[in-house]
DNA sequence: ATCATTTTGTAACAATTGATACAATTTACG
DNA sequence: CGTAAATTGTATCAATTGTTACAAAATGAT
């Protein structure tokens, strides 16, 4: 019924072999629930009450706004997990209403059950605690860096994280471009800024070669914003 | 040696009976280090290998800029974890140096015991993935309030969700400066926003009484940015 | 009710960034 | 090497927001 080699490709149990996985999935309760294209599978504002992972075929996730017309779309594909995310603290709702783009099969764990399984597998568990201190950390390097809002100050603070604590010079690998998107500005506001901190002697730019010619100014522009 | 009452008001033991807690510690290994006034307890960048709970005094936690000056400033007393979000994940390492502010006590837990713990003790599972999910939402949820650009947008999405589906009108319980550093803005830029909603036809602000009059309008604002 | 304090509305101007366009330079590839 | 494509530098103008200042309105305390 339960494909496991698949499982075992899917973030919560990978690297546990495929026996172990079926003897875990013995040990407690679950569904496995199939969907028609189309047919809806949680509805946005739903409590999450048990971890859903698509074993088969592919769900859309569609953000519904004020006036209840759909907006954004994410695809989900197998075999991952749908709320991982929100399976336990204070807002454990399903943020988007989520469909099955084809025929799809998914399998769902109770919470308590999948608690169960956290605590009868190691690695269960560091696989889940990394997945969602990963996006937490991810979540926080992202927040810091929008928290500077001028683009002096993002740069600045991307060429000395870059750059490190030893290193005064390193090779862009990024266009102006790639790095403008990064940023959330234009391409070019980003040279306009990169030509001025060059005219103020704090960078040189060689080819995609980026020298910091002043760090402490650098680092100044950060403290003042 | 430990003061188990003072454990169960932290929050990776909250809600633990003292003697539970007491037990749970004879099954695993734990140091308890004492730290001097001014002395360092980790050094920004080392490797987490513990959960770190300060039980007696209080630590700072001290970011250290590019060029190896100190920065901000953050307290942290007992009896709250030191670094429980860097614990998993990718980048498992200290984002700052922690210094003791006086004398201080402080419990650490190798990792690999506090996996144990979590496994044995369901109450501790479930409270620290309640906490550093909560955190994830919350980051989540402060990210998304950043992806709108202009004020109009931040506004019009306040508005909304404060609304909620079914509501018109609602009272603001805080100021325009207490809303304009929410919304990272300042405090005329947002009043010229809210005054040109009004002339719009796209709300109306009556004391603290704000009643929107174009749901639709608002969130076609939230569409085209 | 009156007066001091806080909050709000509004205006003028500066600073920053976006949008668009185009030339100069670099890169990739035959 | 030479040419087409991609990337970068730069300019101009519009839009948005910040800054500063001050008056009007609301609030709170006496």
């Amino acid at each position: 019924m339960i494909d496991y080699s698949l499982l075992s490709l899917c973030p919560v149990f990978r690297g546990i072999p495929e026996h172990e996985t079926r003897q875990l999935l013995n040990e407690i309760h679950f569904q496995l629930k199939n969907y028609e294209k189309d047919e809806v599978v949680v509805l946005a504002g739903e409590e999450v009450k048990h971890l859903l992972i698509v074993l088969d075929g592919t769900v859309r996730g569609e953000m519904i706004d004020y006036s209840g017309k759909t907006v954004k779309i994410e695809d989900i594909e197998a075999p991952k997990p749908l709320a991982a995310a929100f399976l336990f603290g204070k807002e454990n709702r399903f943020p988007v209403t989520v469909s099955a783009n084809t025929k799809a099969k998914i399998l769902a764990i109770p919470v308590p059950e999948f608690l169960k399984i956290l605590q009868l597998n190691t690695r269960v568990l560091r696989n889940y605690l990394n997945s969602i201190s990963s996006r937490a950390q991810f979540l926080s390097q992202k927040l810091n860096f929008l928290s500077f809002k001028t683009i002096r100050e993002k740069v600045a603070h991307f060429l000395l994280q870059r750059a490190g604590d030893r290193f005064h010079s390193f090779e862009l690998n990024s266009t102006q471009q790639q790095l403008a998107d990064l940023f959330g500005v234009t391409r070019p506001s980003l040279a306009r800024v990169l030509g001025e901190m060059q005219t103020e002697g704090l960078i040189s730019i060689e080819k995609k070669t980026v020298t910091l010619l002043d760090k402490n100014a650098l680092n100044q522009l950060l403290k003042n914003g």
